[in-house]
DNA sequence: ACCTGAACACCGTTCAAGT
DNA sequence: ACCTGAACACCGTTCAAGT
């Protein structure tokens, strides 16, 4: 990262150096330290140059997406829709977990660019090849929601890790922070409990991230080929607003 | 909005009143707006004031979810856990759309207050109370997601609505945009159109978001009772990974 | 105990000027 | 055609001072 500064200064900017600067900026320091500024003098210029190539920030991010559905395989042919649509989002997966930035950006954009049209048409273009119908698609596809880029929102998931500069809990505290969670939160410590015995790892080390994502994908996968077996439309689901594949309680 | 402030000058400050400002603020003009100075200039009171009563924008954040946390109904008992955890999924997403800012603060949020401790330990005590292991309630609380509280990321889903200040699109430009987009993205269009039409609504109106959202819910709870009922635990599917409730293809 | 003022180190972006 | 410099209107927050 260093020299980088003079090295860029003889080199002519152009759009694709912008770009590469920007992911490699977010790849390495997170995406709050991607500003303009930043990123500026990361290309050895001046803030203003960067708008001579980018309209402005939102375009930047949009032009950063763009580079990351362009990592993302393509569909697999032959397997059927099913092992397609599981093969593609895991290649999304791997993709959205080399850039951390990813999730936070997605979830910020609210303009569809073409390369974002295009993954997702593709995507919808691999259920109607498996014989959905065009309102079982629709409704699919909403399910599937951010999963679609391989990502669910982990809420509150960075729990507690210890700061790299704060200084180490002594022992004691630390179970006696347990006990006191144990009591007021008995459900969340037994779950919590399971989890990291299950792991066979450290109290609070975590759950297996890929595991839940292909937990919950194939749940989903499993319903989408229940309903598509039964014929499910959204007119026998829509008037009485009746679960999709039983009738409650 | 007007008048605020010169009340507000004599009236002593205190969290309550800090909060409920706040709130109040990114409700009425956008979490975008809500800047610790102009919380300020909405109190009556010059920015530092504020730090008496909240030790920062991150707190201050975080107190926010708490009073959404609060709005949401307790658990409903007496007719089984699916029809309970699906109340008051849909009582939070009730609040939820109260709240337009609460979906993007939930998301960034890293750490768990004692209200949302307080609702997720209540949540997964609602899956153990209908005879749910601890093990397979783990996956199925990573499964539900953001869901918990009530809403999808749906991703890009403001598609191009007409900004206000935007000029009016003539109509034979507009078809010939759609005739572009349905030629470049057809699959996408398929799915629009039929959409566009399910609904009986103008061509860009949307979706059916809380049809939608139900959808996918009933389909994972679905799911959820279907793995119960087999006795599902991760063990079973964890050394090969496979999917919960099918063999694949 | 609570509020203020000035200041610091940042943002994104416009506009007029340079080469 | 591309880059620069100065400026504008914002941020969150620290620190020392007022009442």
């Amino acid at each position: 990262m260093a020299g980088q500064a003079e090295e860029g200064r003889r080199v002519r900017l152009n759009r694709e150096r912008v770009l590469a600067a920007a992911v490699a900026l977010a790849d390495e320091a997170g995406i709050d330290s991607l500003s303009m500024r930043r990123l500026a003098q990361e290309l050895g210029v001046v803030p203003m140059a960067l708008y001579k190539h980018v309209a402005n920030k939102e375009e930047l991010l949009d032009a950063m997406v763009d580079v990351l559905v362009a990592e993302i395989d393509p569909p697999a042919g032959g397997a059927g829709w099913k092992s397609a649509i599981r093969q593609r989002v895991l290649s999304a997966r791997r993709v959205l977990l080399r850039h951390p930035w990813a999730r936070q950006v997605l979830e910020s954009r609210t303009r569809q660019t073409p390369a974002v049209l295009g993954y997702t048409d593709s995507f919808i273009g691999m259920f109607l090849a498996g014989g959905f119908s065009v309102d079982l698609t629709h409704h699919v596809m909403h399910a599937l929601g951010s999963r679609m880029w391989g990502f669910t929102q982990e809420l509150f998931d960075a729990p507690a890790g210890p700061k790299a500069d704060a200084p180490a809990v002594p022992p004691e505290a630390l179970a006696a922070m347990f006990r006191q969670m144990a009591e007021r939160y008995p459900n969340v410590a037994r779950v919590a409990m399971a989890a990291a015995h299950e792991e066979g790892s450290v109290v609070g080390h975590g759950c297996d991230d890929q595991f839940e994502f292909e937990f919950a994908l194939d749940l989903l996968l499993d319903g989408f080929e229940r309903l598509h077996q039964q014929g499910w439309t959204s007119r026998q689901a829509k008037p009485a607003r009746m679960p999709p594949a039983s009738t409650g309680t």
